[in-house]
DNA sequence: ATGATAGATTTAAATTTTAAACCGATTGCA
DNA sequence: TGCAATCGGTTTAAAATTTAAATCTATCAT
């Protein structure tokens, strides 16, 4: 990474995800379950290859993806979060919930993120909890 | 604002603050104090003026800021948050959070915004509380 | 063997960001 | 009254990033 424009915890943190897609991809594994780089490319916002490799890429280099061979398939890859990322959930949520009080977020989405909200604390914690299990397991 | 590339709650935010600097304006503001365009032009990052004043536009174009004349000088401008601006800051404090514990930040932030944290919901209320007091009245 | 799928890389064009200079209006001070 | 500083910007040209599209090689199922 280049030298930091300043060490105050904001712009740190945006350093890393403070763009269109970063928190897309998260999202992605996160609320979605999604884990390979086909799937990504998938979403709705239609984003490019090269943009999602170079962002999986950062997010590796930052910590808060790691990768390991999918059995499946040889050139597959499925990509995993590490602590790191997955504590990224209440960042998503708190975004979530932002934008369902003020943006027009479509009916579904919205339905969904509200459910998470509601549950608050004892269910993000319990999700949070899951995808420890799902995405630390050591690479057998 | 152009067409979103979907209605998704997480893409709508992304699409208004998703990228270096708009949430760095509304921390000067929620965290800092400041109200005028040459504050936020002294923030440690060291934004530029025409990067500052197209953020500037695109939150108050979002809703997120207003403007009224300060009595002081006829040129100035104080920038209000808008409720919609005011409610961001559980955004902001859950990506201080995530910052505080995975990166490294400088101690004084730190310290700063885990005092935020270590609050809870009541201290988060009184500042919210005491910014739509600063923020949201009339202009006289 | 063939065609589909895997994760990319390459390219050239479009867009955004940047630093620096510049702007006219307003203000404080001598 | 004159002058320097300050106000919120705009303008500019260069640099960097983003984009869509085409392309790549390896793998896989049939």
């Amino acid at each position: 990474m280049n030298i930091p424009r300043s060490h105050c915890p904001m712009n740190l943190a945006l350093e890393i995800f403070g763009d269109k897609w970063t928190l897309l991809i998260i999202r992605d594994i996160l609320i979605e379950g999604k884990r390979h780089f086909r799937e990504f490319l998938a979403s709705d916002e239609s984003i490019s290859t090269n943009i999602l490799a170079d962002r999986l890429l950062q997010l590796e280099r930052n910590g808060i993806l790691t990768h390991k061979p999918d059995p499946s398939h040889k050139q597959k890859k499925v990509y995993c979060l590490t602590t790191k990322g997955i504590e990224l959930f209440p960042v998503l949520l708190a975004i979530a919930k932002w934008s369902c009080d003020h943006l027009a977020v479509d009916k579904k989405s919205a339905e969904h993120a509200r459910m998470l909200i509601k549950g608050g604390e004892p269910l993000q914690q319990k999700i949070m909890d899951d995808m420890r299990d799902l995405h630390l397991k050591p690479i057998k």
